[in-house]
DNA sequence: CTTATATTGTTTACTAGGTTAACAGGTTGG
DNA sequence: CCAACCTGTTAACCTAGTAAACAATATAAG
């Protein structure tokens, strides 16, 4: 029998066999969302929006007058949460508060067209990016994933 | 014609209409993440093992003496972020640091037999969560997703 | 041997992305 | 008119990390 593993030179390598996480959705889905987020990061550069911002501006740019309270629902979060990311979006010069006529408490939110612009641009590079990414899965791989979570989803009311 | 909306009455349930990030992979993927992640908490109730914990805590008990470096690398965060775990997972008396005879700076990592059997029941709590989340899905709808998602780690080393 | 280089665990400061509780102002139903 | 509710906002907090520095130790090169 050759020399498998002398306890003195014991290689860690012997680690291959799999632990209880591999085999967890939530630990696989946590370290697949990862592997997007730190490239969503790459695609847009240091400077350029965060997945948080993007997803918010997202919605501001397809659904005009979007109020606050809409984003949260719609988004998944809290209304406090948003404050700070429409600052930040407000002080880049992305979108604006404007004041709605019918009910004082409510500022909509409007994208400006360097807004619109930044998104579309924003929008194109993380499309690349996921492509890149995806670059080995079949199209019926890529519906299929699509589907799947989606389908989780539609769990969320829970 | 009926009434479609009136300007006045304007509702927001027209928002059906998607936006981009519907299509989008990584927003997808966080917010099933996000679900399973709250989901988890709600199986291991309010003092149970956070995420981090019992990730760390399952690669402590299947594989004994390994040390924090190694730990780093299979759960794939820096060392610096692992002391705060393994001080907590101490603290709990799951596990403890035992010195290393050969390398006196490696502190290898050994399960309390008190660990072992919470981490077995923490592992059945989120095998229930996940089955009772996953309920609609078909064997093949899972094994589909479980092997989709172990596709996408494979592009981890980029 | 001695010197340079690398690794391990650790601390500290920082960041991202949130939550919860409270609040003022505004709206709406009884 | 008053109670209940909604909206945006602040403040304090939490989770889950990263990055940079460091002392102790180990290993490689000359």
């Amino acid at each position: 029998m050759a020399s498998r593993n002398g306890s003195q030179a014991r290689r860690r390598e012997d680690h291959d066999t799999a632990s209880d996480l591999e085999q967890l959705f939530g630990y696989n889905l946590k370290r697949a969302y990862i592997i997007f987020q730190t490239d969503f990061r790459k695609a847009l550069g240091p400077d350029g929006l965060g997945p948080r911002s993007f997803a918010l501006l997202a919605l501001v740019v397809r659904f005009p007058n979007i109020t606050q309270s809409e984003l949260a629902r719609a988004l998944g979060i809290e209304r406090s949460g948003l404050v700070a990311i429409v600052d930040e979006l407000e002080g880049r010069g992305y979108l604006h508060r404007v004041a709605v006529p019918g009910d004082r408490r409510v500022q909509a939110l409007v994208a400006t067209a360097e807004g619109s612009s930044a998104y579309a641009d924003a929008l194109q590079r993380v499309r690349d990016h996921e492509t890149e990414l995806l670059a080995d899965f079949t199209d019926d791989e890529k519906k299929m994933l699509a589907h799947l979570l989606q389908k989780i989803r539609l769990r969320e009311d829970d």
